[in-house]
DNA sequence: CGTTCAGTTGAACGATGTCAAGGAGGGTGG
DNA sequence: CCACCCTCCTTGACATCGTTCAACTGAACG
């Protein structure tokens, strides 16, 4: 439904893997909209994102749709409790990413455990804005995040389309279209394409998203 | 507000550490309603629930709160990426806590990193909780976590408030109310006391939570 | 036996979802 | 290079669910 099969390329690389001890892998390439691992599935290696943006994302029977997390250039997701994954993950748009085949997850832990972490705060901060916050409150809170993630620069890219918003923020598309609307009549942000946008008033954004 | 700064009494113990490593401590007992640790205290030591539970939660400035996990005995909590906590840990009632206090988690991440992972995964199913869930879907699948981390039983024992209830579920109190009794009213649980709940019809539970 | 606090219930409101139509941008083929 | 198409996005009207505000109930405790 939301996954495409496609067979990904394998590129070759010279940038460095990240992680000590490791297996040295290739980037593999992942057009836009395929899958990279689906629930259920074995898991065991963890990805690197190089390049491009990723979804990772739980479905419930009925078609909805939550994405936990987004995933940017230089991080690392693709954690499992056990050896099963638990979501979906998908490439948003052309994106390459380094599989890392870890030989033993536990001895690994020192390196892995902070990015455990990291992920785990970043979950539970998300948790606030979807049980507590308002559509507004959401986007900006969103925003935010965005450029912080890029730099903190005034110019943010959105690599992902409104339904992947929604989807992240537990609205609607209609409701996120709505409020870019309202933020851009306010003068807060403005829209230099669908997908890129300019914060003008960073104080009010901020303190929107608390 | 919500925390009362209370000094807790150390118990005498005879139960055994389970993390090896760690430096054996005596289990703390906390008083309902007291603060273990708060937003912006330096972090460090682990916590393990020895009796009891534990809220975990945010707020925002307003005073709207978030509750992103519970922790009843035998779990772990208190896990942070940087040295600063970034959230409030309370005793819902009379609490036996045990802190672990580990000489460098570095040298401990081969034991922390199951927990850690488990704390992930079980966030980012709250997630798709609060992001896609309606009132009646959030409470059931409240309801069969709390009964499968009570054993399965058919009786289920909720030590918190519906506040709290609702404060973990995104809901307020009255729409947490107002669910109770429409699964009182469909013959799906049964209310023993306020805080005590039979399950009658179990799998119309689990395929509410989904 | 009264007081208090947690929980329940009701009525009205409001925010967000739903359904439907219209518009704009990007890609493709003529 | 233009026209068309398809997809994504926006906007509007209305429905719905959950919140808000307020009153009431009941259990626990002194």
């Amino acid at each position: 439904m939301y996954a495409q099969q496609i067979a990904n390329i394998e590129l070759p690389t010279q940038s460095a893997v990240h992680l000590d001890g490791a297996l040295a892998q290739p980037v593999s390439f992942f057009p836009a909209g395929t899958e990279i691992y689906a629930q259920g599935e074995k898991a065991g290696p963890l990805y690197q994102v190089e390049f491009g943006a990723v979804r990772v994302y739980r479905l419930l029977a009925d078609g909805r749709r939550q994405i936990s997390a987004f995933h940017m250039a230089g991080e690392t997701f693709g954690f499992e409790a056990d050896a099963t994954h638990h979501f979906f993950a998908e490439a948003i748009n052309a994106t390459g990413i380094r599989v890392v085949r870890i030989a033993a997850v536990a001895d690994m832990s020192r390196q892995l455990l902070p990015l455990a972490l990291k992920g785990l705060i970043r979950a539970q901060e998300h948790l606030l804005v979807l049980g507590r916050q308002n559509a507004i409150e959401r986007v900006a809170a969103f925003l935010v995040d965005m450029t912080e993630r890029q730099g903190g620069l005034r110019q943010v890219e959105l690599p992902m389309s409104r339904l992947d918003i929604g989807d992240y923020l537990g609205l609607t598309i209609e409701t996120v279209s709505r409020v870019f609307t309202r933020l851009k009549d306010k003068g807060v942000i403005r829209l230099l394409g669908l997908r890129s946008i300019e914060i003008l008033k960073q104080d009010v954004l901020l303190d929107m998203g608390e």
